[in-house]
RNA sequence: GCCGAUUUAGCUUAGCUGGUGGAGCGUGGGACUGUUAAUCCCAAGGUCGUGGGUUCGAGCCCCACAAUCGGCGCCA
C-alpha cells in the first residue's frame, strides 16, 4: 500500500514530517556529493535531494546510478524550499531502487523524442505507446478522458437513464456495409458492431430511458485527425421523444461535459495551452439549430458548389463551422442522404427528422441522432426502399410490430469530444492505444 | 480508394554544384557540495528504408518496392 501522495506533500500538509514516497524517477542530476531526482507519481512531481554524507557511499552511489523511470521507495523529510519546483522538497534519509532500469536499454522516451512531436504522435512514440502513456502529457490526457467518461455517466444517471449493454458481435450493418469489420464466427460470418442503437431500440419499450458508453468499430480507411477504427461511442435512446427533445439532451450533455472539465481538469487543460474561455463559452451558451436547407443556402451564398441532397462532407462542414463560436445543430437532412432507420418528416417526405451536432474549431461532427422510423408499415417501406435485406433486421421490425412508439436517440463520439475540448492536434492523442486503418499495435 | 510528402546512430536532426557522414539528447567513463531539460571534459554508437541503375565515385541523380506521415472521400 501507499499512504502518501506527492500532490498532498506539495499542498504542505506534511511540512516538517518524515514521509515514505513511492514513485518513478522523472529526472536525475547532481554532483559527487549531492544528487537530485524529480520523483513522479500519478498525482504530481517533487524534487528529492540526497547527500553522500547522509546516505553513505554505497547507497549514494546506487541512488546516483538509478536511471530515469526506475521505480523507488524512499523515506525523507519534507522541507519547504523555494529552490524546488512546487515549493517543497524531500531530504532523503534512505532510498531503495525497486525496479531498476538497465543502462543497456534506457527509457526510450527522451526529451528529444518529444521535441518535434509537440504533443503529436511520431511513429516512434506510437510504436512505444505503452511507455509514452507515462509521460506527463499523456497522463493528463488520460485524466481528462476519465472526467469526460464520468460526466457522461453522471449526466444520464442524474436523469434516471439505465445503463444498458448491447452485443459487440452482430449479424447486420447499421451504417454502410462497406465499413463493417468481418470476423470468423464458428464457420459463419459475424461483424463487429458499428453502433449500440439497434439493440438499444429493442430494450427501449422496457427501460424507456437508456444509455451506454461502448466501443464501436468502423472499417473506414480514413486518414484524418478525426477518425479511429475503434472509437468510444456514448449512445442514448428515449421512448416518447421527438427530434427537438433528443437534441436538447445532446446539447445539455455536451455542456455538462464542458462544465465538468472546467471544474475537474482546468489545470490539465491549461497545460495543453487550451483557452479555458472557449470551454466556458461551450458550457454556458445555447447551441443554435439550423436546417440542412439553410446550411446549403449559406454555403451556396459563399460560392461553394453543393447540390441539394448531398450529405455535407468535411470540407463543407469546415467552411460552415469556421465562423461558429459554439457547436451548431444541423437538422432535417434529405432522406436520400441518411440510412433507413431515420424517421421521414411527416410534414415533408423529402426530409428525415435527424440532427448532427457540429463542433467548432474544425473538429467535425460530434453527435448524430434523431427520431427513428417507428411504425411497422413505415419501417418495411424504408427497408425495401433502401434495398436493405429484411431477414437480419427481423428483430428490429418486431419492435415496431409489438407496441411501437415514437422514440429516438443519438450517438456521441467520445474521443472526438475529448479531442475537441482538449484542443488536440489529432484524435490519437486522447486514447491510450489508438486503432486506425494502419495500426493495431502495440 | 485517390493526392502529396518523408525515410541518415536508441531518439531528434545537419549534410551545399555527386568527392571517405557532423551535431544535440540519451548511454558509459571522469570532474564538480544546491541542481532546475544542471554544467564541463572524454568515449562508444551509422552496411544513410530495401532492391536495382547511372557514374571513376551516390546519403545526394534515375527506377521499382516497402514503411510511415499529412490531406480528401465516408463518418462519431
Amino acid at each position: 500500500m501507499k499512504n502518501v501522495w506527492i500532490s498532498d506533500v506539495q499542498t504542505g500538509q506534511f511540512d516538517g514530517q518524515s514521509v515514505e514516497l513511492k514513485g518513478w524517477i522523472k529526472r536525475s542530476r547532481g554532483s559527487s556529493k549531492i544528487h537530485f531526482i524529480v520523483l513522479r507519481d500519478s498525482t504530481g512531481t517533487i524534487q528529492c535531494v540526497g547527500k553522500r554524507e547522509d546516505l553513505g557511499d554505497e547507497s549514494f552511489q546506487n541512488f546516483k546510478a538509478a536511471l530515469i523511470e526506475s521505480s523507488v521507495i524512499l523515506h525523507g523529510h519534507v522541507n519547504v524550499d523555494e529552490r524546488a519546483e512546487g515549493g517543497h522538497e524531500i531530504s532523503i534519509q534512505s532510498i531503495s531502487i525497486i525496479g531498476a532500469v538497465d543502462a543497456e536499454r534506457p527509457f526510450p522516451i527522451t526529451e528529444s523524442a518529444m521535441v518535434s512531436s509537440d504533443g503529436g504522435e511520431t511513429e516512434f512514440l506510437l510504436d512505444n505507446r505503452h511507455l509514452y502513456l507515462r509521460t506527463s502529457r499523456m497522463t493528463k490526457m488520460l485524466q481528462v478522458r476519465s472526467s469526460v467518461f464520468g460526466a457522461i455517466h453522471s449526466y444520464f444517471r442524474q436523469r434516471k437513464f439505465t445503463e444498458y449493454q448491447a452485443p459487440n458481435f452482430v449479424a447486420g450493418a447499421v451504417e454502410g456495409g462497406s465499413t463493417l469489420f468481418e470476423v470468423p464466427y464458428f464457420g459463419k460470418k459475424a461483424y463487429l458492431t458499428q453502433s449500440w442503437q439497434l439493440y438499444a431500440e429493442a430494450a427501449m419499450p422496457a427501460l424507456e430511458r437508456l444509455y451506454t458508453i461502448a466501443p464501436s468499430f468502423r472499417a473506414e480507411k480514413s486518414r484524418t485527425r478525426r477518425h479511429l477504427t475503434e472509437f468510444w461511442h456514448a449512445e442514448m435512446e428515449v421512448a416518447w421523444a421527438n427530434n427537438a427533445e433528443i437534441m436538447q439532451y445532446g446539447e445539455e450533455l455536451v455542456r455538462h461535459i464542458s462544465t465538468t472539465l472546467l471544474e475537474e481538469r482546468s489545470e490539465e487543460l491549461k497545460s495543453f495551452d487550451r483557452d479555458l474561455g472557449l470551454i466556458e463559452r461551450y458550457a454556458e451558451n445555447q447551441y443554435p439549430r439550423m436546417r440542412y436547407d439553410e446550411a446549403v443556402e449559406t454555403l451556396q451564398s459563399m460560392g461553394i458548389e453543393i447540390e441539394w441532397g448531398q450529405d455535407l462532407d468535411y470540407s463543407k462542414e469546415k467552411v460552415l463551422t469556421q465562423d461558429f463560436d459554439v457547436p451548431h445543430f444541423l437538422t432535417h437532412y434529405p432522406k436520400v442522404a441518411k440510412p433507413f432507420y431515420h424517421r421521414v418528416d411527416p410534414d415533408d417526405g423529402n426530409y428525415v427528422l435527424c440532427h448532427d451536432l457540429l463542433a467548432p474549431e474544425g473538429y467535425g461532427e460530434i453527435i448524430g441522432g434523431g427520431e427513428r422510423t417507428w411504425t411497422e408499415e413505415e419501417i418495411l417501406h424504408r427497408i425495401d426502399e433502401e434495398g436493405v435485406p429484411r431477414e437480419p433486421n427481423q428483430f428490429y421490425i418486431d419492435i415496431r410490430s409489438y407496441g411501437g412508439v415514437p422514440h429516438g436517440g443519438f450517438g456521441l463520439g467520445v474521443d472526438r469530444v475529448c479531442s475537441w475540448l482538449t484542443g488536440a492536434e489529432h484524435i490519437r492523442e486522447v486514447i491510450p492505444f489508438p486503432r486506425d486503418s494502419r495500426r493495431v499495435t502495440p
